[in-house]
DNA sequence: CCCTAGACTTTTTTT
DNA sequence: AAGTCTAGGG
């Protein structure tokens, strides 16, 4: 049997249109992965090359996933030279080899988020502009829209809306720091995410040759999750695509989530306007989901009014409704969605294991109360998200010498390898260095590397320090290209002392971080021998670094996801599937956002809840808390306006069982804004006063006072306990408890202030 | 120069 | 609540 039968006729049809345009629309759960999948399978059984066929996917995980179902139906070997990847990480292996013509060198290295902000604080700082105004998250977002949008500094201080907005936001010189900015990265042999993009269009512009080879090598191109591609990409696409026209994208409008980042998802739906001789499949069987579960996720979705227009139906069995429940507070909220896992995977005519289940929240501090609540039971689970391992101080800064060695006009990285270990080479100090490096056009390493060469205000010693550092670093760059990742990783760390600097460093975060450290080793070496198995008997470190620097993704422990309730957010959880699902704190000001203003954004709001509901293919409960502690405040909040839009009959209210009140010891309380009467909730009425809880935890309320603690701790004993109070003391302290039940804590007084505390909160070193 | 302690900000999603 | 930033003392 050939496995064209596991598809319905218009899957069928989607995969074996293999020439010119197809857009393949595809609703929630109507098997897009599997269509994509068996497209490819069947154009290399076809006979097409492996080598003619790029596919390109928005995260790292779908490249990998994607892949290993290609090779489950075709013999590896056909499948070896697959284009297939993240846009970025693609797009870098395109541009390496021309890297020159682009005004780089083959050896540049990447800039993540971390990188751009410090660059942009630096300047924003030379240039004396209010931090406050001029904050690097807003600026580097303001710059990568432009970049988004293919408008250069230039254009950007040409532009007279975009120059208008900016002076609405109070930032004249906004203009000028792109354009720096820009002229930094380049001097750095750096590009940042979007650059990479950029770049590579750029490529295909200005360079026949590369353009003629990549269009003449890619005869075919697909792309996953196209409602999410933003301009530039669209760009790139339609290059590359150009002369065949053998383009191929799917993707569903009604799941576009991340405009926010540039996400244009009018490339989707002018897509058949773009390519009139297009097809046109719309996937609707939804496959996933019960019809009580996609009607539900219909009747929302039908609120919105920008969609492609399309049925989406099941079916499947009917299904129970989705459960709606109602909670006092977050906590509450918690222990309750707990107690339900738990029931469901009790049940034993359903016989769930852990990993079946998923809870879904908008933002990743929802997690916490999960997590403790799930440790507290005893219950295996996993967080996606939050800092994944590449995105740690210690990994980072390890990954920073890597990219020094390579790459030493990297100026970030040089500032970030400097803070660790110390090397008495201080802020003080690099303050002159880096104004030296920009007055005379040099990297940081260059001026270092010759301090008696430039005008430098330094003493003898230092003079030492720093160029003792830099032939450190050329050594290490020499070395680079002398021996494999590994190897070179393993000397690298040795050499530079980071490897002694962990190992003297025996707190448990030390230890902790030390192991991090090696595991970053084992990584490398991992790569390395893959490579080997591919047949690629030499791996250096630059081949490391450039697939690195493009994983952000929260992919390392694939082993344990077995039999572990998972924690996300609802972004991450996009093409996922679970047989339960729990979505929490659909809430006004949570879900959608209080950053959500414009009818557009609450659309997209709407298009992630959908995405939520849609995960669930039996069980889907959705969950909501009258009052939530959030940013050091209690705050108010009416159920989400979503939670109307879902056509009632699909919807059943969950009674709660009688609910311990739970207390708060302290916080200012916020009410916000009640959107409009709720049928679910009587509206929010003007409540005076949040009742003031009692706190649980042993308390005291001025400095230097003896405080009466539990009894599980001990005379002599070293407890750990943290502080909170007016004044923001929270931090940890360590002190001796002195007679039984008792601990005399000393605090400082600062300036003139004695602090007052409120609580403290003790814990078990 | 580096560390510690206090002040201050944060608010989403991610290649 | 928690992380980042900064000032001042060692």
């Amino acid at each position: 049997m050939h496995f064209l039968d596991n598809l319905n006729e218009i899957q069928r049809k989607a995969v074996e249109a293999t020439e010119g345009p197809s857009l393949i629309v595809a609703g929630a759960g109507s098997g897009k992965t599997r269509v994509l999948t068996y497209r490819i399978a069947y154009m290399l059984q076809q006979g097409i090359p492996a080598g003619q066929i790029m596919a390109l996917t928005f995260t790292n995980k779908a490249a990998r996933e994607m892949k290993e179902r290609i090779l489950k139906l075709v013999p590896a070997q056909d499948a070896r030279y697959l284009t297939m990847g993240t846009f970025h990480s693609v797009c870098v292996h395109l541009i390496r080899p021309y890297a020159d013509l682009l005004g780089y060198t083959s050896a540049f290295t990447i800039y993540d988020t971390a990188d751009s902000k410090s660059l942009i604080k630096a300047i924003c700082k030379e240039r004396g502009l209010d931090e406050k105004i001029y904050k690097s998250s807003a600026v580097l977002g303001r710059i990568s829209m432009a970049k988004n949008r293919c408008i250069s500094p230039a254009q950007y201080g040409a532009n007279q809306h975009l120059l208008k907005e900016d002076r609405e936001a109070r930032m004249y010189e906004l203009a000028t720091v792109y354009s720096i900015y820009q002229s930094r990265l380049i001097a750095a042999n750096a590009m940042d995410f979007d650059d990479i993009l950029i770049n590579m269009l750029r490529l295909m512009d200005t360079c026949p040759e590369a353009c003629d080879r990549y269009q003449q090598q890619f005869k075919y191109i697909l792309v996953d999750e196209y409602q999410d591609t933003n301009y530039v990409q669209y760009l790139l696409v339609k290059r590359l695509a150009h002369p065949q026209q053998n383009i191929c994208v799917v993707g569903d409008d009604a799941q576009s989530i991340y405009s926010f980042r540039g996400a244009d998802i009018s490339n989707i739906l002018n897509f058949q306007r773009q390519y009139p001789q297009a097809k046109l499949f719309k996937l609707e069987r939804n496959y996933r989901s019960t019809q009580n579960i996609v009607n539900a996720a219909n009747s929302l979705i039908h609120n919105n009014i920008h969609q492609i227009k399309k049925n989406v139906y099941s079916e499947g069995e009917e299904g129970s409704p989705l459960g709606l429940k109602a909670f006092v507070d977050d906590r509450a909220e918690a222990t309750g969605i707990v107690e339900m896992i738990m029931r469901e995977k009790r049940n034993t005519a359903r016989n769930l294991s852990y990993e079946d289940i998923a809870v879904l929240y908008r933002t990743n501090a929802q997690s916490r109360a999960f997590e403790g609540e799930l440790r507290k039971n005893n219950i295996p689970y996993r967080i996606y998200g939050g800092t994944s391992f590449y995105q740690r101080k210690e990994i980072k800064d390890t990954l920073a010498y890597f990219r020094l060695a390579v790459n030493p006009k990297d100026n970030e990285a040089l500032l970030r390898a400097l803070t660790f270990p110390s090397r008495g080479i201080g802020d003080t100090t690099m303050k002159k260095v880096t104004l030296c490096a920009i007055e005379n056009n040099q990297s940081y390493l260059e001026v270092m590397r010759h301090p008696d060469d430039y005008p430098l205000e330094m003493s003898g010693p230092m003079r030492k320090k720093i160029s003792a550092f830099a032939a450190m670093i050329d050594e290490m760059a020499v070395q680079s290209e002398e021996m494999d990742a590994f190897r070179f990783a393993e000397m690298l760390l040795r050499q530079t002392g980071v490897t002694t600097a962990l190992m003297m460093d025996r707190t448990t975060e030390g230890i902790d971080r030390a192991q991090n450290v090696q595991e970053l080793l084992n990584a490398i070496r991992e790569f390395v021998t893959q490579r080997a198995n591919e047949g690629i008997d030499y791996t250096p470190i630059t081949d490391f670094l450039s697939e690195v620097s493009l994983m952000t993704d929260q992919d390392d422990n694939q082993a344990d996801t077995t039999n572990r309730v998972t924690l996300m957010t609802v972004h991450a959880a996009k093409g996922l599937e679970f047989p339960v699902v729990y979505i929490v704190g659909l809430e006004e000001n949570l879900f959608p956002s209080q950053f959500c203003t414009t009818q557009y954004e609450i659309e997209e709001e709407r298009r992630l809840f959908y995405v939520a509901i849609t995960r669930a293919m039996q069980t889907c409960v959705v969950s909501y808390a009258r009052q939530r502690f959030r940013n050091g405040q209690i705050t108010f909040n009416s159920p989400s306006r979503f939670l109307n839009d879902i056509d009632r009959a699909y919807v059943q209210i969950l009674k709660n069982n009688p609910q311990p009140s739970t207390t708060r010891w302290s916080g200012n309380t916020t009410w916000g804004t009640p959107f409009r009467s709720n049928s679910y909730e009587r509206p929010t009425t003007t409540r005076t006063q949040a009742a003031q809880p009692q706190p649980s935890i042993p308390t005291r309320t001025t400095t230097n006072q003896v405080m009466p603690i539990e009894s599980i701790y001990s005379a002599g004993e070293r407890i750990e306990h943290k502080v909170f109070g007016p004044g923001t003391v929270n931090r940890v302290y360590r002190d001796l408890v002195t007679e039984n039940d008792k601990i005399e804590i000393a605090f400082d007084k600062v300036g003139t202030k004695t602090l007052l505390l409120s609580h403290a909160k003790l814990e078990r070193l």
